[in-house]
DNA sequence: CATGAATGAGCATTCATTCAT
DNA sequence: CATGAATGAATGCTCATTCAT
């Protein structure tokens, strides 16, 4: 990212945090491939071409690389995703611009995207009191969406953010799950983005029934 | 269930295969408090009030006693919902039904719901080769729902089920989780189950703005 | 053995001590299988036909199977070696027939050679107590062959029978060893007969060389 | 061995290997003590004054210990007949040599030679794969021996070096065993060594009847 | 800062033995 | 006598973490 600084200094020095960086590269990689429980610190040492020491010395222990892992990249994310929504004007472009984004993540680095994914939801079993900060502010561009249209009355005045974050991302992750669990051979994640874009906008009501789904289709 | 035929026999006569059963009620228990991983079998064992070794007489391992557990839920859970949804007539009573079980499941028995919905995630991480039959049935129940929408006329033409029943699914999955680890101070379940049917029924959208959200928005 | 005897008695009537006879018969071939320690009761009792449980009727314990086993087998094959060796007259007969009918045993029985011979090596090991009186009455039999010829001055009058005891059983065992382990490939039971029988009666020197090889190799 | 180098470097220096060998050394003497299947590793690691994961850095496992274990002491053992058997010329010097090398080596470290006897023997009960090339080594220096013997017209032409390293390595094998386990009670090793000797050069018979028996020489 | 050898707590699993039926 | 389900003590091995160099 910082590529052009490049050039300003000496080339022999190397970036600052440059074993941080790569344990934290080579964690992801060892966390997606085994898993958070089987990974072990010996095999991410050796991705990283570090001594196992020398992660304890950037981390507490395995549980808090899992978690500066995880904040590490969140905050990359969180900060791309609202540079690119400030962008767009309404809340259903947002909306899906965010699930483009997401998807298009996960097609980009499926093993970042199973690390998030997966291996948090098992971290936050036997890590009681991590809370994920990084994972709710995550949620909340998505909740800002749906605050912003139903302010703005593009939106159904009745909808609940808080719940409808959770629903719309269980919605992205589980697809994204199956997506890389499956290497991608059931449906192109596009077909899911169209889709979820479709449940949002239309509802799953045929068109015409809508309105009078209500009250007078069935004579 | 069976609770009348309690008193056609002797109290003596044990129930069939109650060892079993108690491992798998205390698996269930252990399961959910501590993970998979830092489950001990011994735990598991006191909890059921049987020895260790017992446990090895119905279960070839751990794995094994995870996997028979989910399949031996996701059954009686499966039966149960057929039974209930073939009572009714439409896609949209059916979904309905479908979304209110589920979270009606969670809210019943929350351990069971997560060991269900968070242990298999990790677990189809080092069980590589479990493939979780029955939760692809369960899957199917709702993919079968929409498949029913669609040929009746009631859905879209055009939705996928194959990828609906994930978004779905994804939806109820995420939402459950939140509320039982949040142990329900958040939102009611019932909260999310209207935002859920909201979503399904009418999108997003402002009730008038529909059709002419497509075109209208852009003269 | 005593086939006769069983048209004596009603045929439904089973040999007494039929099944402490399958339990040894069946020791036998797991010992002799998978080694004394890999070897599990259970799968003495499958090939016994019996229960684990029965095993513990006729015999106090695992090592007690090995040591009884051990001691009935003797029994027999003593016995039949001392009913051989009386109608040979020579000491050098005696121990050509000896070392026969040792070699033929093997030959014949294999599995039960390599438990008497190998298992029992290990378990003096664990059953410090125990004596072996079998084995020891065994080794008496060539003691007293030796007794014999040196008594009739068939023999040297200057060996030891209590050493060389040991050290023609060990040349049978070792070459019985290699005889069944290596599933006979590498030579005929038959040549290491010779090759012993050769070594006792003629030693190694070449004929002419004996008398003086002692006193002309030192002038 | 070395001792005179000891003053010529500081005594900082640690031996190289040195937890290895410490392992070593421990395995033969709780091996010995216990037979290898009751021999805990903890008590090796204990006597070694290491932890116990330690020995898994240096052995895959408990079998690997010990087969390591018996390539490693037989490596120096071999070496050190090779090297002195050298030294002299005749064969049956050299078979006298090797009979008293061997027996001496057991009267110097009877712990090490029960392992490399008695355990080596149950370990190739379960060690199916493993084929102690060290200890074929070791008898090929045997065979060598009767071959030496056989060319130079010393010994008897028809002799099967095959078979005899077989013969005279289990009577040493046997006598070594049956004096370690009776703690030196029963006879001297010399004793053993010398009945040994005598039954190679001259065999059993009286030594009249010897030559009589093929010539008549004495009268 | 970096190393990697050493540590040792921790745990799944086995299997000889028991005993209620 | 016979059964075999149940027991639970026993142990090899792993791997996160430390610390002397």
């Amino acid at each position: 990212m910082n590529v052009h600084s490049a050039g300003d200094r000496p080339i022999a020095t190397p970036p600052p945090n440059d074993k941080r960086r790569r344990i934290l590269d080579a964690a992801v990689q060892v966390f997606a491939q085994h898993g958070f429980f089987h990974a072990r610190v010996t095999d991410i040492a050796r991705e990283a071409g570090v001594a196992d020491g020398t992660i304890y010395l950037y981390f507490k222990n395995k549980d808090d690389l899992l978690i500066s892992l995880f904040e590490d990249r969140m905050e990359g994310i969180i900060a791309a995703f609202r540079a690119e929504l400030s962008r767009l004007e309404g809340a259903a472009e947002r909306l899906d611009k965010f699930v483009e984004m997401h998807l298009g993540m996960v097609e980009r680095e499926p093993q970042l995207a199973e690390v998030l994914t997966v291996e948090l939801r098992q971290s936050s079993k036997f890590m009681r009191e991590y809370k994920a900060p990084r994972f709710q502010e995550y949620l909340d561009i998505l909740a800002e969406i749906f605050e912003l249209g139903r302010r703005t009355g593009e939106f159904r005045p009745d909808l609940e953010p808080r719940i409808l974050k959770r629903i719309v991302f269980g919605a992205l992750d589980e697809v994204s799950l199956v997506w890389s669990s499956t290497r991608r051979d059931k449906y192109a994640l596009a077909d899911a983005a169209r889709e979820i874009r479709n449940l949002c906008v239309r509802g799953l009501m045929a068109s015409a029934a809508h309105e009078t789904a209500q009250q007078g289709d069935r004579p």
